[in-house]
Order: C-alpha cells, then structure tokens, then sequence
DNA sequence: CAAAATATGCGAATGAGTTGCATATGCAGA
DNA sequence: TCTGCATATGCAACTCATTCGCATATTTTG
C-alpha cells in the first residue's frame, strides 16, 4: 500500500459520481500531488480486475469508474446535460435472468444504459 | 454516391454479423480494391449520423456496426466464444421505457447488453 | 462539358490507455 | 532499526483505433 494508491482510493471514495481516469488524477493530486497519470491507470486496472471497481463507458471516449460495492444498480445519461442517473428495478434484473436463461445462458454480466431526455 | 461508397454498403448488406472497420474494409475490398480504411471509418461515421447504421462497442476496443432497418433488439455476447446472439422481449422494451418515464425522462436510446455462458 | 462541390487515398496526427526502464518505496526478516 | 528484495512509481516512448489535412480524383450541377 504506497502513497499513491492511498491517493486514489481516498479520491475515489469521496468521489460520489462517475469520474473518468483525469478527473481521478485531478483528485488524488490532492492528497499526493506527484503522482502520476500511469499510475492512476495502473491504479484502477487492478481495482477493476479485483473486482473493487466498475468501468463504464458511456459513450465519450473516455472510461468512467464507480465503487463496485454499492448496489447494484443501472444508468440513465440525461443527454441534454450529460448527468447520469442511477437506478434500480427488481423487475428488470428479473427479466434480465430469465431472458438468459431462456436463451439457454447463466448471466455472468450486463450493461444497460438508458439515454433520455426531460419530459417537459 | 461513389464507387467506394456502394463497396461499402453493398459489404455491409452481405453481413450477417457485427463487423468492425477493419472487417468492413476487407469485404468492401472485394467490390472495390483500392478502398481506404480512413474511407470506411468516414463513411460508417456518416451512416451513422443519418441513423443507417448502429455503433456498438462490445468491450474489445473495436467499434462494430450493424445495419439500423433491422427490426430492433438487444445482444447477448457467449463469454466463452465471443459469439453474438440477437435478441427482442417485447416486456423489456416496456419496462426501459417505463423506467425512464418513471425517471422524468423520455427515452431515446438505450443499450443493453448481457454477458453470459453457455448453461451445461 | 466545365466549374463547383464533394469524396478519396495517403500518411501524419490525435487521444486514451499501456509499457519499458531506471529509480524510489514498502515490507519482511535479522 | 537496518538491509535486501520485491513491487510500485514517474516519465517518456509506444500502441492502436480513429480522425484529419491536403493534394488529387470523382460526382454533380448548370
């Protein structure tokens, strides 16, 4: 456990939304101001790999990474703003399960992301 | 309408899969040999644009694409073998939408995906 | 058919993410 | 607490998909 993986864990945890991996470096350089790029991709590759982080790509270019232990839960991308919304629906992880199943697969994985825009 | 252009888009209607850019530039090289690869990138980000074509980016760094007139549906990737299995659950479209309403948004796109193995 | 508009091929540029390498740091054992 | 070794870091160079600049070629329009 080096500096800068204290860094980036401690900006991660403060972080309540879905920072990509500049905006992470941005953040830990508060609490390690030398640390580096590489490392915060170094960083969160082992995170993920460990299972401790979730990397998501909602369509910018840029991967984005959240806790892993926080519920499970999907994203709504406000695409007039660019926010993203979580949420949850029992129904739908359900249904999820069941479509795999039906297509004879055990669900090891998904990603559903709804784009919308403000009901005026 | 130019030569390489009808290459590309007869290529497109012969696949049957999701091919990526450089897949695409191998088929359409077979109507059109001297066809670029920056052409086919130009043209697929044209199709795109006018709503022909989907982008989708199934995790391995490639975009892929396939033709939008298909009637909609969603993909399962085999973990095991890559293969991609198209699918439609006419209740998960109601409850995408649903969800986003609940949410206060209208929805206008969404992707979803599921990651699965094959059930022994 | 000529002029204007648009598309192409090529190679160079971009930008996110990765890697090689020399140095620095953390950690186990004495 | 000190030493040695394994591991992590910073930096700069690299990769790889995709985009871009530009001179040339092809289409379209009048």
């Amino acid at each position: 456990m080096t500096a800068a993986r204290r860094a980036i864990l401690r900006a991660l945890e403060n972080s309540k939304d879905h920072p990509d991996a500049f905006t992470l470096h941005d953040r830990a350089k508060e609490f390690d101001p030398t640390i580096a790029q590489a490392t915060v991709y170094r960083t969160m590759r082992l995170l993920e790999q460990e299972g401790l982080v979730e990397k998501h790509d909602f369509g910018n270019g840029r991967a984005r990474y959240e806790d892993a232990e926080k519920e499970q839960h999907d994203h709504l991308i406000n695409l007039s703003t660019g926010e993203i919304i979580e949420f949850h629906d029992t129904n739908l992880e359900a249904l999820k399960v069941e479509i795999a199943k039906r297509l004879g697969f055990d669900l090891k994985d998904h990603r559903l992301e709804l784009y919308g825009v403000p009901r005026e």
